[in-house]
DNA sequence: CCCTTTATATATCAAATCAATATAAACTTC
DNA sequence: GAAGTTTATATTGATTTGATATATAAAGGG
């Protein structure tokens, strides 16, 4: 999907600057949903801009750098309506986790273990965030369909994940008694590439 | 993740072309997991070639063009589990559908039914696939792991879809008298990029 | 008191990635 | 036998990402 209305679509919702634009689909309502990088968000406003869609005012801040706070305009809004009615794309998906995760007979157990742990912590998190910013619980479907759907996948990703790893426990210290307990890897960072002359 | 990890891990299942690597990307394997497109395959299995990681040998075909098929060598092996030893990079997930669906307020009823149905038929496909390429029962929990993760978010997915998309329905008719039957959408196509200058 | 981290805010750019397209032969279907 | 699909490889242009730079300020640790 093409930036341009991943921006307007935040922008119906009320008016934002890129930067919380981008926080909308890092921790807000878009989380679970899509993903933008300010590469691609700030080129995007400025051509939305040059088409009229949105209008752009500069609000001062005190100490903070000034704030560049988009609007949607009704000429934008009917670009989104037209750009949303074609139909979309198949889901991507993108885990690294998982696709460690297929080579688990080549890792170590206790790895693997360490990388479920990581991995349930995730989703766990993100259930959590998912669940505080709940609306109404009496709006119509339309309105809790995205949200209830990505609180129903996390809760069964995190269901998933403690059954197994809990079996992989079990079965790990029935082979051996090595120490396979709630072991935490260090800091995330991005999975390394495959080496190479940086 | 590099996609000279992606093609790594590919060929630690078996010797495969760039045509092959893809399609376990789409269909096979890991089409459940990741995606990589050949404009990345190609220029990865290049570099993997000048580093020694794998190999490659012509295979002339009867017919059809000659295939390029890449074996992965014992460094390549030692590079790949090098590489996914590193903390992954959280999941990302990139829903064209579920974006548009979020704003379903401001589109007909109709055509958030169709789009539900869409998206209903795009992951009861990908279950049954899944389904089909499940291996044997009787395997270790690692080995199932990645499988089993697929089907159970799968089946969540089917569930929530179909019951949603009952609830939509009777609602609809019971607002209005009009036809939300099980209607399907033209054929498919990426979503329109917001207008502009093609 | 200094240093690091976190947060707000915008912007740029090289490198990576994707979608589309070109080529080509064989197979399929009508 | 013409037209369309599938198998297969490869390239290109446009887009996206991830990293980095700049600027300010608050918070916290040592």
């Amino acid at each position: 999907m093409d930036a341009k209305t991943l921006c307007l679509g935040a922008l119906m919702h009320d008016d934002a600057s890129g930067y919380e634009i981008r926080k909308l689909f890092e921790d807000g309502v878009f989380s679970a949903i899509h993903d933008v990088s300010f590469g691609s968000i700030y080129p995007a406003l400025t051509v939305l801009l040059e088409r009229d869609w949105v209008t752009c005012r500069v609000a001062e801040q005190d100490g903070r750098p000034d704030k560049k706070i988009y609007s949607i305009t009704p000429a934008g809004r009917a670009a989104f309506l037209d750009a949303i009615s074609s139909p979309p794309a198949p889901d991507k998906m993108r885990s690294e986790m998982l696709f460690i995760l297929s080579f688990g007979d080549y890792l170590p157990r206790a790895d693997v273990i360490a990388l479920i742990d990581r991995y349930l912590e995730e989703y766990e998190a993100r259930l959590d965030a998912l669940k505080s910013c709940t609306c109404a619980e009496d709006a119509p479907p339309v309105r809790t369909f995205v949200n209830d759907f990505g609180l129903a996948m996390y809760e069964t990703a995190v269901t998933f994940l403690r059954k197994r790893r809990d079996e992989l426990v079990i079965q790990a210290s029935g082979e051996a008694n090595s120490n396979v307990g709630p072991a935490r890897m260090s800091e995330h960072r991005p999975v390394a590439a495959v080496g190479g002359t940086p």
